[in-house]
DNA sequence: AAATTTGGTTTATTTTATAAACTACTTTAT
DNA sequence: ATAAAGTAGTTTATAAAATAAACCAAATTT
């Protein structure tokens, strides 16, 4: 009846990325750490593990001379997504 | 935007006790792990914090000569449990 | 009565999350 | 030109959480 939760979604901040960044095609590091609240330390573990489990993609780039990280989620990155969310439901819907 | 999740629901295991509990008036130690499948030693340590956070109410009996845990969610619970839900949907509600 | 099972709790270990400290560079003020 | 402050992060250390392993007391089975 309780389906398992990915826990690698199971996070708030890691979930909060991935929610994030299902609806914007892409997002740097500033605009993720503004929009989630998270330090600069944990924003970049969490999104360094996202990258390593394939759930989104990450570019390093500059803009004008700063760098620049940008994050897209990837059809895999979805996919999970989606499933978490159908395994979430197992236990909030009734 | 994105809501602050309640640290003490979002755990796996807590939050499929507190799902269980929210549809049958009670339910014992024993059922409980069956229906979650966790160890013995992870369930009695997540239900003493949900007790101790007043998500849940726990009596100690005996069935038979047997000991017999029972919990049932609080009201507290149940409001904390839909205000988690709540804030959960700002995540995965487009 | 010894061995096993039941219903747990306590303690130790591993994993995870978070924060603090640091790096490398840029911009601004002096 | 240089010092001070800010930006965009990473790395390392610490705190918290989850989990498993070990244990306990009583009941049941052999």
């Amino acid at each position: 009846m309780l389906k398992a939760l990915d826990p690698l979604l199971h996070s708030e901040l890691r979930l909060g990325v991935m929610s994030i960044l299902l609806g914007v095609d892409e997002a740097d590091f500033v605009f993720l750490r503004q929009e989630t609240g998270a330090t600069a330390g944990n924003l970049s573990v969490q999104i360094d593990k996202l990258q390593k489990a394939g759930y989104i993609a990450v570019e390093k780039t500059f803009r004008g001379k700063m760098p620049c990280t940008l994050c897209r989620i990837t059809d895999e990155g979805i996919k999970a997504f989606e499933k978490y969310v159908e395994a979430l439901r197992s236990y909030i819907d009734k």
